[in-house]
DNA sequence: ATAGTTAGGGACCGATTGGTCCAAAAATAT
DNA sequence: ATATTTTTGGACCAATCGGTCCCTAACTAT
């Protein structure tokens, strides 16, 4: 029962909308106007609805967390190993970096550098971006290890930490313009460390 | 024998200043008034001796460029050996990074991060940066082989490669918030792939 | 038909953005 | 003293920044 004159914009698709601009381009050099924009929205509506730009930003980056979670989390249960959805991880950020010449890297990581400490409820959000994907690999290892894939001498959450501190430095070094070749050298050597 | 009047700041010092800046807020958030007051100059003096604020940033990755590599280098000889150089290149920038809570990071991989492949002369410089910076880290693996520090069974260049991707990344965690004995214990996991 | 409620369009806001321009200041050469 | 050369301070610029406000549009309930 709805009062009023219906809406003409989805919260939803507006959210994800500016979640891509924001994904692509960062949170400064993501303009209001550019993101009314995307978002098909006015800017009435855009501050009725979201409060602000900063706050839309935080609304964004859970919503990004969620997606992000949800599909790694469903990616694992689908992979036939642990080690393989970790494998696939690496590399198939190489070939999508690639493929789509629009280098986004991962909006937590890309915050972490954008904003560093300086802004602090992102720094939260960011700090509890990175604990829940650590989280996420430490499950896909422990399954490896469990499955015989991943040695069991190794501590598996400095393990995770390790794999994901090479999976944001990859990002950057592939915006860096490395080549793909070079991407899958260091990733080889990466993967070392799970034997 | 000057003609004119004499300026009234030297041009490397304001260079600098501008490059500490840069390095510590990123480009788009340096604003020209920030500039101006750090490098301590007037507005004219700014364009008449840098141009504008695009070329002052390029020639301030040059400045930084040189500057990390002749430290780098000069490192590397001073070091007693190869694998002790690359072992405080890490440790000492966990060690840095906490203790001035200001946590700047390197300013080519921020310029990596913060333009990605967006401004061609931008990008061509910070692919120069990581070139050369492969090229100093391949040197100290090849001195480290010959030691005995380092396993000959490596290819040498793609170690180097591994590493500055590990270094980035985790300068990226530490600006992501995660702790000094997380960050040690992802640097020794990092540097096994040297045995 | 009308009252009530919500959304949208757009005028408007002060502050700030990077950048230009010019006249005054400060030096040297004659 | 004066002409020449260079630097400096600051007025000025259009464009853009994020954000507010209000009036009208579009709907429902009575």
């Amino acid at each position: 029962m709805t009062i009023g004159r219906p809406r003409e914009f989805e919260t939803e698709e507006a959210l994800e909308a500016a979640m891509n601009l924001f994904w692509r381009k960062g949170y400064e050099t993501s303009s209001l106007d550019e993101l009314l924009q995307t978002m098909s929205l006015s800017k009435s509506s855009f501050y009725s609805t979201f409060g602000s730009k900063h706050e839309l930003f935080q609304k964004c980056i859970t919503h990004y967390r969620k997606m992000l979670e949800d599909r790694l989390l469903e990616n694992l249960e689908q992979e036939k190993s642990g080690r393989q959805f970790i494998e696939n991880l690496f590399f198939d950020l190489t070939k999508k970096e690639f493929r789509q010449k629009d280098l986004k890297g991962c909006l937590i990581m890309n915050s972490a550098n954008e904003f560093a400490q300086k802004d602090l409820p992102v720094s939260t959000l960011v700090s509890k971006g990175v604990s829940n994907l650590v989280e996420i690999l430490l499950k896909a290892i422990k399954q490896a290890q469990n499955e015989g894939n991943v040695s069991k001498n190794k501590n598996p959450r400095s393990l995770a930490r390790y794999l994901l501190t090479n999976i944001c430095g990859l990002q950057t070094m592939l915006k860096a313009g490395i080549k793909q070749t070079e991407a899958k050298e260091i990733i080889r050597e990466t993967l070392k460390a799970l034997d």
